[in-house]
DNA sequence: ATTTAATGCTAAATTGTTTTAGATTTTAGC
DNA sequence: GCTAAAATCTAAAACAATTTAGCATTAAAT
């Protein structure tokens, strides 16, 4: 209820212009060369002292009305409660912090429609830029995110069609590590665990796989919410080939097959070899350690947002975003 | 670049007055008994078709500053990247959305000071509520949050000093549950492993732990960032004393302990009895499967928003929301 | 035929800030 | 003491919507 402060009361207990108020609140004063704005010692810490009794803050509405920025940045990625992604999310959020931004969240749970209105949502909220993880059929989604003129950068998978910013693993060269390390642990029957899902991330994983494995080579694909049925079948299946070793190409699918091997009493490191995708804190518990590929998380999001804030930067200062569309690539490690 | 398509820009093209453009687009239309505004179904149609045409967005800056409403919540927790968290910010946002909601989001890392300044940053984002995790040391912040008279509801923890909306687990009650489970599987030397962080969570266990075992019942504390040493070193004084039984606190402290225990080969579930708190992946891969306390996270993410919509929907229609303070306690479960 | 009521629409105020253009006051130079 | 220049400060126009109050026009009622 209590009416917020404005500008305008403070004017009014300082005896002054509500410009006079705005100047000193965002300190602009003595700026720009030709010192335009200039306020006395004396008037400034009158007001100050006045901003601080009555406990001013800046609507941020008004504020964002007038000049057209929110310092607001939208993120959306497939689903949080994954510790892949809701890693990525806690960098991000960090360095936005960093610069002076918030940011909304948004989950697709890998539903284009609703990668959709996530975007359109954010982008009545105005958000300054997007970091998103798009999903498999999300092309109207992304249609719109481009035809909207905002600053967006693409993480963890990407659309080859669109020539559009992205920061993105090297999926074939990880795979190739996966493989040499699972060779090297004496595996000669292969066989790798994916998604249904045709994403970047899958399709260049699973391509790698088919490189060095020749194209008879076999992947199990698993549905985006994988039930203890699915996983089952593909235990039964590795069991029955006599699969000696598994590659995995990410951290779900990765446990969830896992645990059904393990509820065989198939002896996990012994009777087959695995190589995890991304990590989990289950790879400590077997001996030896299971291998993975670590993204490099941190990095990922800290690349990100940069480039985020680099086309940010450049449309706030009129130039061109639509001509850049650097691809930056970073390399996965073996663990 | 791109200049926005706004309500004037609708209202010249389809020759009408931008009030009406409004009333259209907001479909206010011979509403509230009195049926004040009416359109014509032709005038509403051209309109309509305009709007779509031009792609049409209302500048929810503008919007926000007339209503005073931004249709946006602020969720502070402690780490996005903890699947405990995630997945609870994974709810609160899916129950966010289907309000018409959409959520800012800002991990405090349990540092008190950023606890703050997210308070303070949202609240001049003009969020229209929180939900929070505060942290040891965050006073200034929950004081300046109720100060604000703007709706809130606190989860996972509370200040038994402040009296306040919270949805919290029956800690002392799940505490039991565990000792319980771990004495029926036989052990006898029981200890505890917690965080050092002194929040209502931890130390509700803590005190049921020693209602039950005693006083002298020994508790580990472990920084909030636990490296390996502090866990060796747990690890170590386990095996010295011959401790047969853990229970753990929370997750992460739970799997780094286990790690430890594993790395010096001490055969989990037979040398020693461990049961968990909150879920990990990790549990499964034992025999007998590792028991735990699992707190059920959709119900504290839903409870909390419908409680916040409530408190919102009370303070919009101009009741005085400072003397709601139910506290919503929802039982864990043992798995 | 005149009042009354309903229908369809509009002008203008309002929200809280930033920012431009210019008005006042003070200081400095002579 | 006067003028020019410098230093302070202000009025008012944006920004893009919502919303109040009320104006025409047509239809219905007396």
């Amino acid at each position: 209820m209590a009416k917020n402060i404005t500008i305008k009361d403070i004017a009014k207990e300082a005896g002054v212009s509500i410009a006079l108020v705005s100047f000193v609140m965002n300190n602009r004063i003595g700026a720009d060369g030709k010192q335009k704005y200039r306020v006395s010692e004396a008037t400034k810490e009158r007001i100050l002292e006045v901003a601080r009794r009555l406990d001013y803050r800046p609507n941020s509405a008004a504020r964002s009305l007038r000049q057209g920025r929110t310092h607001v940045l939208g993120v959306i990625l497939s689903d949080m409660g994954n510790i892949f992604y809701g890693t990525i999310a806690h960098y991000l959020e960090k360095m936005a912090n960093k610069h002076g931004y918030t940011v909304l969240f948004g989950n697709t749970e890998e539903d284009p429609e609703q990668f959709n209105r996530l975007v359109q949502s954010f982008l009545e909220k105005d958000v300054e830029g997007f970091v998103v993880v798009p999903c498999q059929g999300s092309q109207a989604g992304m249609e719109r995110l481009m035809a909207s003129g905002r600053p967006f950068v693409v993480i963890d998978r990407h659309n080859p069609n669109y020539d559009v910013p992205y920061v993105y693993t090297d999926n074939a060269d990880a795979m190739r590590q996966a493989l040499h390390a699972i060779q090297e642990q004496g595996a000669t029957k292969i066989e790798m665990v994916s998604y249904a899902m045709r994403i970047s991330s899958m399709t260049d994983r699973e391509d790698s796989f088919h490189e060095v494995l020749g194209p008879d080579a076999h992947i199990y694909h698993l549905p985006f919410t994988i039930t203890e049925a699915d996983a089952d079948a593909v235990a039964e299946e590795v069991i029955r080939k006599g699969t000696d070793g598994l590659v995995m190409s990410s951290n779900v699918p990765s446990v969830a097959v896992l645990k059904a091997l393990f509820r065989r009493g198939v002896r996990i490191q012994e009777d087959i070899r695995i190589v995890g995708f991304d990590y989990s804190n289950v790879y400590n518990f077997f001996n030896p350690p299971i291998s993975y590929i670590l993204q490099p998380l941190p990095e990922i999001a800290e690349q990100a947002a940069k480039y985020l804030f680099r086309l940010i930067e450049m449309r706030e200062s009129g130039e061109d975003i639509s001509t850049v569309k650097d691809k930056i690539i970073l390399k996965a490690t073996l663990k």
